[in-house]
DNA sequence: ACGGTAACGGCACTCCGTGCCATTAGCAAG
DNA sequence: CTTGCTAATGGCACGGAGTGCCGTTACCGT
């Protein structure tokens, strides 16, 4: 018998750009299906499909049948770490949280119209709300990891840190709703990057740093802490 | 042939309070069969057998598995709304929103052995952490609503509340982490109210309260090492 | 004693996510 | 051009979560 033709198709994703091409179709097919279809009546072999590959390489390509609508926010937190790593000791607390912050900006800027379509589909799905929710959080403990280190030595430095974290992050996100409900206007992320700016004015005033000895021995305890911490997580 | 016995047991949840048992003994079997098992190592099976019942009446019990070892968030979440709805208008909002949060504690120190063990497996598993996150958030929410319409009218009231809310709710998971790191001591949630209103003097247009550095570092220090003794005991 | 109600257990099903493996395109060396 | 290696692929099967359906049965009011 003729057998069934295993199509022998281009293999697409050989080269880095094959993938990065896949990878694309991939999300392009999940947001069109997500927002005619609704997310739960698209099933992952509808998303494979319709991208013209195989069920079993979707998840190659993404760890779950959420990530094909979510932008890569682990690369956008490797980002912000970055800042945070390579800041000047002394750039002042509020200023280095409002770069640190802005940076996020660019994940979503990049790609209005993606950006948008993910928008729609992600509120009014709560499972998508939630993980959107989980993924929030973690710049919020990056950046309460940071900010506690900093503001080491300080009177309710824990304290501090938490509730500018909070902020900072809340005001991001305000921010980014705000741009996206006006339709995502393609200005480079300036309408974000202002509002997001006033939040430095609500934000609790810098606390007092001494040159204590005691405060780099703290300090150094707390990092060890927060890399045994870290380590542990999977 | 004798059959297989249909184990004519007595059947539990006909009444209210059998409803409630059952419920207490699959909380209690998956709480511990995730802390001595692992949360992925367990099914639901495992669960429902435990507790003396069919894997189908798990999810007449629970929506998820996850729902299994997380705590009454939905009614919590009705009490603070209640709190928010039969306030009187003249109340000033910092004292309004520190007595909502205050409400959400009792969820917790009610049953102090129970949070640990939750609280234990839930920062071991990262589905759990992110379901956490998906839950803190749905306060915050609630939280910005309803600050939105206290600050409605004043020039910068969306982002007052915004960065309001997320604050509230970040101080209060920082009270509630530092009370279970300290073993959930049973003192009816004292200490978690004590440290969670420190959180007034942080709050946007509140003065910044100052405090000896010294015993900062003292408590940082303390801090540590029980993050230290933390880390290493499972 | 009896009939209605509701909880129960079991079965079958869909779908997500993963391990395994044979196939094969693409590429480099001979 | 041929050969051999590497890596992406897709198919298959499996475990587990969550759901719809249904016959059974304990409980309870009459």
């Amino acid at each position: 018998m003729t057998d069934a033709m295993p199509a022998t198709r281009t293999r697409r994703g050989s080269s880095a750009q094959g993938r990065a091409e896949v990878r694309r179709e991939l999300v392009a097919a999940a947001a069109r299906l997500f927002d005619e279809r609704g997310y739960e009546d698209t099933t992952v072999d509808d998303i494979a499909g319709a991208a013209g590959v195989g069920r079993r390489t979707f998840f190659r390509y993404f760890r779950s049948k959420e990530d094909a609508i979510s932008p890569d926010h682990e690369g956008a937190l490797a980002r912000v770490a970055e800042v945070f790593a390579t800041a000047h000791a002394g750039e002042p607390t509020t200023a280095l949280v409002m770069r640190a912050g802005e940076t996020v900006f660019e994940l979503y800027t990049a790609d209005p119209a993606l950006s948008l379509r993910r928008y729609r589909v992600t509120h009014q799905v709560a499972a998508l709300r939630d993980r959107e929710s989980a993924s929030v959080d973690h710049y919020r403990r990056l950046f309460t990891r940071n900010l506690r280190q900093r503001f080491a030595g300080s009177p309710d430095g824990d304290m501090r840190a938490a509730v500018t974290a909070a902020a900072v992050v809340a005001a991001h996100n305000l921010a980014l709703r705000e741009w996206l409900a006006a339709g995502a206007p393609d200005d480079g992320g300036r309408s974000c990057r202002e509002r997001f700016r006033e939040v430095a004015a609500l934000l609790p005033g810098e606390p007092v740093r001494r040159a204590d000895p005691l405060h780099a021995v703290a300090q150094r305890l707390e990092a060890a802490a927060d890399r045994l911490e870290r380590s542990r997580l999977p």
